[in-house]
This record gives structure tokens, C-alpha cells and sequence, in this order.
DNA sequence: GCATCTCCGACTGCATTGGTAGGATTATCC
DNA sequence: GGATAATCCTACCAATGCAGTCGGAGATGC
């Protein structure tokens, strides 16, 4: 399995705000019970989209998170770097990410001097999924989960 | 990160043999000692390409392992489903492979019958994971790896 | 000042991974 | 036929990381 819950639940608390209007913030309770996850948990979670800025927090009472910016502009490849910190497809892909300019490269190289067979392999995988990633945004997300499931937004706490 | 040493290890495994000759097999302990690895281990690991088809094996004194096929139609989807079990995204993402016409369903339909907000990511990543591996074929690897790294073949046992 | 919130760190049970141990079976060679 | 070299198979074990909990400490609105 390649993504493990923290994905899983960050993305659906990003869609679960995406739904909501960007105006007043949702407490997490709210989105904890509208999703049925564990709140204590989505604490962790919420606050490495925070580290990220995909997602703004206003504390205090009637306090609670929305998203930083419009859904459109929020991709998925920073989504899913923020919640599990990297996307390597083996523990030997050190990744200097993006903005590198060789890419990727295995660590093996720095044990024997010369590139390991499989690095051909795990690069185009990492490719295919940083393409996924990167050509689906927030929005198309919510426009899925909008078009499938029917549900009224949550109340106001 | 994605796949785990089964994946890595096995297909170094494959590439050695690949740049073998097909004619004599070649022993595990002599694919251990050139890659490297765990010999014990690397047993385990090669049982699941021989179940698959992917490697023979001759028994005995002077056995070992060599490709069911030519490098050419060894293709890494096969590889590494036969190594991992299966390549989904997410724990909820039972796949009934290839051959089914629906392609994946996420479990969370069963539950609450809404199609949950993550299914299409991870449709999308699982798709550009597979096309990657698809594309791929030993032959690819092994040309690779003799382009970067010249070493001569195995001594014979 | 009290009820709600966000925030933060420590702690825990559990499953999986990576690896080992030991032996049974099969074949070759002398 | 017996030593030897190999595949095969099952059980076992330690470490790691994941999923989740707990308790509390700061904000903030009413």
C-alpha cells in the first residue's frame, strides 16, 4: 500500500472543507463526526496542512480551520507531500524534490559508485505518481464527491 | 514510500539474470554474494517469481534459477504484483485486478454506499503507477544497468 | 470566568517488515 | 551409494512504524 491513513483522512478533511463555503471557519469536531474519524488523531493530522499553509486556523472559541486558498489552486502533490513528507517509492530514493535539478537519485550510488539497476524503475514510477498527483486539485475533488454523495453541510456549531 | 526490499530485492534479481545468459542457471548463493544480500532471504523472495512464472528453477547440485522468458517479455506490472501482492494506493482500495472490468472499487462504498471523496485520487495514482510498470520491461533494466555499470559475469559455481 | 476551540508532546497496542534457523528434498559427481 | 551442492519450506524473532489515545496548556468569544 502506498499512502497510509494520514493521506487518506488529510485529503478528506480537505474536501470536507472544500465543501463547506470559505467564510467562517469548522471546528474539527464537526468535521471529525461528519467523516466519522477520530478527532484526537485529526488533530496530528491538520496541523502538518497548517505547517504547509493549505489550511488557516483561527483559535478560540467559534475557532476552527478553512482552507488558505481557493480549491482550484490547491494541487494535490503538495497536499500529499505535506501529510507524508515525502513520496519515495523505496527507502533508497533520497529525494531532493522538485526544484533539484538531477532529479533523483539512489543512495546506493553512494555506497558503490555506480547506479543501481532498479533506479531506471523507481523513477518513472515516482513520475507516474507525482503526474497523478500534480494534474488533480482540490477542486476536482470536491466537484467527485459533490456529484456523487448528496449531503447538507454541517450545522453550525 | 511504496514498495518494500521484496520489491527491490527481486527485481535486482531479475536484472542479474537478465544479464546472464539464459543456457546454465545460475545458483542463489552466486546472485547473492554479486548483489550483495541476504542469501536466507533472497530465497523467499525468489520462490514468489517462480510461482508467478517469472524464473525457473532446476534442483540439485549445479541448479539454480534463469528466466522463464526472454527479458523483452517480462514486463515490471508482473514483476512486482508477484512480489508485492498488489500495488493500491490505500488500504481501502480492494482491487480486483487487470481483468475486471470496473477497474478498482474503495471499500468505503460497501459501508456507506457513497463513492468516498478520495476514490478518483487515488484511481488517478494507482493508474500512473501501473502505466509506469507496464512501460517497463526487464530488458529496459538490464540495458540500463550494463550501460552504468560495467562487471563481468558470474563465475560459474 | 467558563465553554470552546486550537495546539503540543508523550505514550501505547498492533501489524508488518526484514531477516534468521533448521531442516527436508532433489540432483550431480566421484 | 555417499558426499556435496543446490532448491525448497516452515517456523521464529527483533525492530520499526502506524493508528490512535491521553492529558494538558494556551487562545478566544460570550
Amino acid at each position: 500500500m502506498i499512502f497510509t491513513t494520514k493521506a487518506e483522512y488529510g485529503v478528506r478533511l480537505l474536501v470536507e472543507l472544500g465543501r463547506q463555503g470559505e467564510e467562517r471557519p469548522v471546528s474539527l469536531k464537526a468535521l471529525a463526526e461528519a467523516e466519522g474519524l477520530p478527532l484526537a488523531y485529526l488533530e496530528r493530522i491538520v496541523a502538518l496542512l497548517r505547517k504547509a499553509d493549505l489550511v488557516e486556523s483561527t483559535r478560540g472559541a467559534h475557532g476552527g480551520y478553512r482552507l488558505a486558498r481557493p480549491a482550484e489552486e490547491i494541487r494535490m502533490d503538495q497536499a500529499i507531500l505535506a501529510l507524508e513528507g515525502s513520496v519515495a517509492p523505496m527507502t533508497c530514493f533520497v529525494d531532493d524534490r522538485a526544484e533539484s535539478t538531477h532529479g533523483v537519485l539512489c543512495s546506493h550510488e553512494a555506497d558503490s559508485g555506480q547506479g543501481c539497476a532498479t533506479k531506471l524503475l523507481w523513477t518513472r514510477v515516482q513520475g507516474g505518481v507525482f503526474k497523478a498527483l500534480q494534474q488533480t486539485t482540490l477542486a476536482d475533488l470536491v466537484a467527485f464527491s459533490t456529484k456523487t454523495t448528496t449531503r447538507e453541510p454541517i450545522a453550525a456549531a
